[in-house]
DNA sequence: CACTTGACCTGTCCGC
DNA sequence: TGCGGACAGGTCAAGT
């Protein structure tokens, strides 16, 4: 599920409604996704909710950071205990939680309740010490590449990092974390579109031009998912339980077959790396 | 080093 | 209606 995007959009909705609330009760509905989960935790108030790459953090009371990595189907939705809607809740919104996919419950001091769902159960939570974090995340965290989103992110770094894999397709290199943070199988391939380069050319062989392209590629198709609440191809929600709109938007992924929203040619697809990977031949070179 | 495959899991969709 | 296979926002480890 989750790229930066989604991960963002979680973190922006989860962080005005629980900062400054306090841990009561954690359940663990399926203890493996929470493996060092403890009773120490409740009473712990939440200090702040950030997002690296793909890991969504919440600082804690006591110097403890709950680390959350939603893989595919990870979802974090927030519910009052007694919805106070004011009507019909929106089909696109969950409205009974937990549900079959539950696999842990956070409970707050003021009643309302932190749902993790995994439909797939490759998500997890991790417990670490948050001031193990301020410096040598990397152990933590991985080894993690540039924040695209920040004012910081240059092409030439973008470039430079991407060079460690210099003879590997820059589709394929574009989804390392550890040379750029938080793009996955989605972002990818529209960044790529965006840019105007066929996703199996190799890192090296890329000119300085069209790193600048995909810089901009890149930035240009994260923002502009944002912009509509992030991608949902199946599972994924918002800390509401609402869904994202961006693939309505998008210019290749998922559009197999489709005509180019450039030069309304077919949108092609095919497997790199394991995975699918959808282009416009005609306008990627 | 670069690339592939399988593993971790459940659910959905498509063809027969 | 049922069944098997392919496939789905991610990342690891192991093998070639």
């Amino acid at each position: 599920m989750p790229e930066l995007p989604e991960v963002e959009t979680i973190r922006r909705g989860l962080e005005e409604k629980i900062v400054g609330r306090e841990i009561k009760k954690i359940e663990l509905i399926r203890p493996k996704t929470f493996p060092g989960c403890s009773k120490k935790l409740w009473g712990k108030k939440v200090l702040k909710v950030w997002r690296r790459a793909k890991i969504l953090g919440i600082d804690l009371t006591g110097d403890f950071t709950l680390l959350f990595h939603l893989k595919m189907t990870g979802q974090l939705i927030w519910e009052r205990e007694s919805r106070i809607t004011g009507g019909h809740p929106t089909e696109d919104m969950f409205t009974h939680m937990p549900n079959k996919s539950t696999v842990v419950v956070f409970e707050f001091d003021d009643t309302s309740h932190l749902y993790f769902n995994d439909q797939r159960q490759f998500g997890w939570i991790k417990l670490v010490d948050s001031k193990q974090l301020t410096g040598n995340s990397e152990k933590l965290l991985g080894i993690l590449g540039p924040e695209p989103l920040e004012k910081d992110f240059t092409w030439q770094i973008l470039k430079e990092n991407l060079f460690k894999r210099k003879k590997t397709p820059i589709k394929i290199a574009l989804m390392d974390q550890s040379l750029i943070a938080g793009i996955g199988n989605i972002y990818a391939s529209e960044s790529l579109f965006l840019a105007r380069i066929d996703p199996r050319r190799l890192v090296n062989a890329l000119t300085n031009e069209e790193f600048k392209k995909l810089h901009q590629g890149i930035i240009d198709s994260l923002q502009a998912s944002l912009k509509h609440g992030g991608s949902t191809l199946a599972n994924f929600v918002d800390s509401e339980g609402k869904k994202g709109y961006f693939l309505n938007f998008a210019n290749v992924y998922n559009r197999e077959g489709l005509p180019c929203k450039n030069c309304s040619g077919p949108v092609k697809k095919f497997t790199q790396g394991g995975r699918g990977t959808y282009w416009c031949p005609s306008c990627q070179k």
